[in-house]
RNA sequence: GGUCCGUUCGUCUAGGGGUUAGGACGCUAGAUUUUCAUUCUAGUAACACGGGUUCGAUUCCCGUACGGACUACCA
């Protein structure tokens, strides 16, 4: 770091729709960035375009956009340190590789994809594994084991090659990371990695280092799938003399399946019915569908403080936390080590301390939009704000409202038989038909004054509550379900209560 | 296989040499709501195992087991 300006990054690949985990990876970078008054960057890594998916990019602005985190600098808004997307920056990486290679300290390698790949089969057969390494190098075809005129000539002769790096042997690397603190490997148990291929563009490990150098990167925070090439990248700073402006690195632990073992997937939330993705994808080119977080009806702030709380805690009992809560809140220290399976039905508790919290006019809104435009019904915002506050602590999603209230809005056609059968008996339509009259009478249809009056009417024919509230219910409702009756009939007005009586009486 | 990382209720986790090991989700029960749900109250349930170190280990150390990541001219 060349000054003390905290500077991160989320650098996703546009190889398809940005997984959850990776949502979460760019919110500890964004939540760790305005923690520390610093700068949070999206770079777009897309050095491999046999991997490049049409949408993807967009994809994954639009999510961090729906989660309310906001880009500073990077492909989607410029910046000074631009451009953000590697495939733009490609004229820029062959210096470096040059100079590794100037330096000793990285060398050509002429071998194909081919042959090491038979190499690897051969190895295989022998229940061993290649690696490209100190112990290979020297007999492979590379300019450690060519003399310096071969080289030249294949080189001239514009022979494909990579540039690799040429892996220390037996340096002992004590390194530090943010979380897991303490971290020591021996460079002979790794390999000589590609840095950069022949087809002239960079691989992640050199793009990356030469990147965050170049934008200033103060610290990586990046996903525990990275911890092994850290040593790599350690060395890579070390050999370009970037020791000293070389970032902290931070590897968060991974969010594994609700059941089972492994890493959370797709599949997961095609099985036990969640969205592993923010916002709904459809495959360009299978046009397979994946469902999102977003279409699925989370408001976004739950779903973030959900993903907060992955692999995060703030050491209080604290649970609901706003964007701004979290970013004042957030430390990685407070990050634990160990992966987390993820629990879909706690995603749905924090969606519902949202909706509750929201007020009736915005669920109101919500629900009209949502759910009433669909169905083509039309009703006075006022009636469905009403209708929404009373309901609405029952539910975790806007949509879950239509159970809940569709009675207000149709008339219902059919009775639920079980409750039928317990509240619709004896007597029952002869006290509704009793209970008609009374409510006809009464002109001020107020929910205070009908059940006054009707709670009097019961009280002096000294019969049971439930005799007259429960098949009542059934007749306004169609089922025993919904909130307190005189509330209902308040709503429904006179005459639709009484035709409701009515219409219960001649079907039951 | 090799390298590295990890391990507290079913799940997310707090804690940390001496605690009744705390909270949340879920689940169960009771209360309230003469409906259903909500809400409230209570209950359920954990320091992976084996060795050390120590007066004392869930906490520190070492092993084992288990889990995970990585081991591509992918990121």
């Amino acid at each position: 770091m060349s000054d003390n300006k905290v500077r991160v990054r989320f650098a996703p690949s546009p190889t398809g729709p940005l997984h959850m985990g990776g949502v979460r990876t760019a919110l500890f970078n964004y939540l760790f960035a305005r923690k520390h008054g610093g700068e949070f960057l999206l770079r777009i890594e897309d050095t491999d375009q046999t991997r490049y998916v049409p949408g993807a990019e967009d994809y994954i602005a639009e999510a961090l956009n729906w989660c309310g985190i906001t880009i500073d600098e990077g492909a989607t808004v410029g910046g000074e340190y631009g451009p953000y997307r590697q495939s733009e920056r490609k004229p820029l990486y062959r210096e470096y590789a040059e100079k590794l290679i100037a330096s000793g300290d990285a060398y050509y390698a002429f071998d194909t994809a081919e042959e090491l790949d038979a190499i690897r089969n051969e190895y295989e057969a022998e229940k061993k594994t290649f690696t490209y390494n100190p112990d290979t190098r020297d007999n492979l075809n590379n300019s450690l084991a060519l003399s310096a005129d071969e080289v030249q000539a294949k080189i001239e002769a514009g022979t494909p090659y990579v540039v690799r790096f040429k892996m220390p042997v037996n340096e002992e690397l004590h390194l530090d990371d943010e979380i897991r603190k303490h971290v020591i490997f021996n460079t002979s148990a790794l390999d000589d990695k590609v840095l950069f291929k022949s087809d002239g563009m960079p691989t992640y490990h050199l793009a990356n280092v030469v990147d965050d150098y170049l934008m200033k990167i103060s610290h990586v925070i990046r996903g525990e799938e990275w911890l092994p090439s850290m040593p790599l990248h350690v060395l890579l700073y070390k050999k370009l003399g970037w020791e000293a402006e070389m970032p902290k690195f931070a590897h968060l632990p991974l969010i594994l399946k609700p059941v089972g073992k492994g890493k959370l997937s797709k599949r997961d939330g095609d099985k036990l019915g969640f969205p592993v993705f923010p916002l709904l994808w459809t495959d360009p080119k299978t046009q397979d569908i994946s469902s999102g977080y977003r279409e699925d009806g989370y408001f976004p702030e739950a779903f973030v403080n959900m993903l907060a709380f992955l692999g995060w805690n703030p050491g209080t009992e604290q649970e609901i936390f706003s964007m701004e809560e979290l970013s004042e809140a957030f430390s990685l220290d407070r990050v634990g080590k160990s992966g987390s399976k993820f629990d879909p039905e706690k995603t749905k508790w924090f969606n519902r301390q949202y909706l509750v919290t929201k007020s009736d006019e915005e669920i109101g809104q919500l629900f009209s939009k949502e759910v009433l435009a669909e169905k083509g019904i039309e009703a006075d915002s006022d009636k469905v704000t009403r209708v929404c506050g009373m309901v609405k602590d029952r539910v975790d999603f806007i949509s879950e409202l239509w159970d809940q209230v569709n009675f207000f809005f149709e008339a219902p056609l059919e009775f639920d038989a079980k409750t039928a059968k317990k509240a619709w008996k004896g007597e029952a339509a002869e006290l509704m038909q009793e209970l008609k009259t009374i409510l006809s009478d009464i002109s001020d249809f107020s929910s205070a004054n009908t059940e006054i009056i009707v709670k009097e009417w019961i009280t002096a024919k000294e019969i049971g509550f439930g005799k007259v509230m429960n098949p009542f219910r059934l007749a306004m409702v169609g089922a025993g379900k919904g909130p307190h009756m005189f509330d209902i009939i308040e709503l429904l007005g006179k005459d639709e209560t009484l035709s409701r009586i009515d219409f219960a009486c001649e079907t039951l």
